[in-house]
DNA sequence: TCATTTTAAATTGTATAAAACTTAAAACAA
DNA sequence: TTGTTTTAAGTTTTATACAATTTAAAATGA
């Protein structure tokens, strides 16, 4: 029954390595899943509403209220697509681009007390969790076909 | 910024494995956090709501709700401490006992799924997590010290 | 003892998750 | 073309999470 564990290790460590997270996003006034919104869009501004649920796994149905949370604070814009206009564009306003070196700043504390935990290796954990991933999608597809 | 990728790790996978086991629980009427409560009485019945706590990392806030919902589905009873009447036990009724066979019975298919995933080591994956696990409690703790 | 502090649950309010359904638009197919 | 299907968001409902507060009981201390 190793499943068992795994399963409840994961849920334990999301959580509360969440919860560590929130600890520097507080001053902010964002949560973790806001925060990865923000972390997408730094990267790539501008995507659908649908290819934030892909990199997050989230559909709509959580993704919509969340953005338009973000919408309220002022950190985005949700924009209908022209050519398409079932799609909703994401694009960071100023003070959402903004928030990018601050909020970078403020979380070097954390990687650096992450960093001092030499027995545990990131990287390796990183890897072994991307194939974890990988397995439990294609677990969930092969369901479906 | 390596801690960034294991967060979102831990996040995704945390979420798409509950979702699979969510499969197996749906014919019985339970969630996850439901299943892993009985998960820990059917080990340990009769416990307090905060040592249930303690085995999740969760507070009243989010067991009680959900113990009075196992109670109304009548698989668990609550019951006031008499020696201090702060406390609640949390007892199996019959009806709970006798959902254990069933639901590992119901497990089956699943864990053969995940024994045959041969190029990731559970076990290895189990250990790593249960030390970041640990490491992130002590870091948790060490900020309110 | 009796006031103070701590503790275990419960409550309240906010924010996800996720399934099921709805809506409108785009893609497709005969 | 036009009827059917698919797709992207949005809405609704239920169930967590979790911080903050409340309540009652137990433990502590001067």
């Amino acid at each position: 029954m190793l499943y068992q564990d795994l399963s409840l290790s994961l849920y334990t460590n999301s959580r509360l390595f969440i919860q560590l997270i929130q600890n520097y996003l507080n001053e902010f006034g964002l949560t973790y899943p806001q925060y990865l919104v923000l972390h997408i869009l730094w990267k790539e501004d501008g995507i659908l509403v649908k290819q934030i649920g892909e990199k997050m796994q989230l559909d709509s149905g959580t993704l919509t209220p969340l953005i338009k949370k973000l919408e309220r604070m002022n950190y985005v814009k949700r924009q209908r697509g022209e050519a398409d206009e079932r799609t909703v564009h994401v694009e960071l306003t100023y003070p959402g681009k903004s928030l990018q070196p601050k909020i970078t700043q403020a979380l070097i504390p954390l990687e650096n007390q992450l960093n001092e935990l030499e027995h545990i290796n990131l990287a390796d954990l990183n890897t072994s969790l991307q194939n974890l991933l990988e397995s439990i999608q294609s677990l969930k597809n092969s369901k479906q076909g």
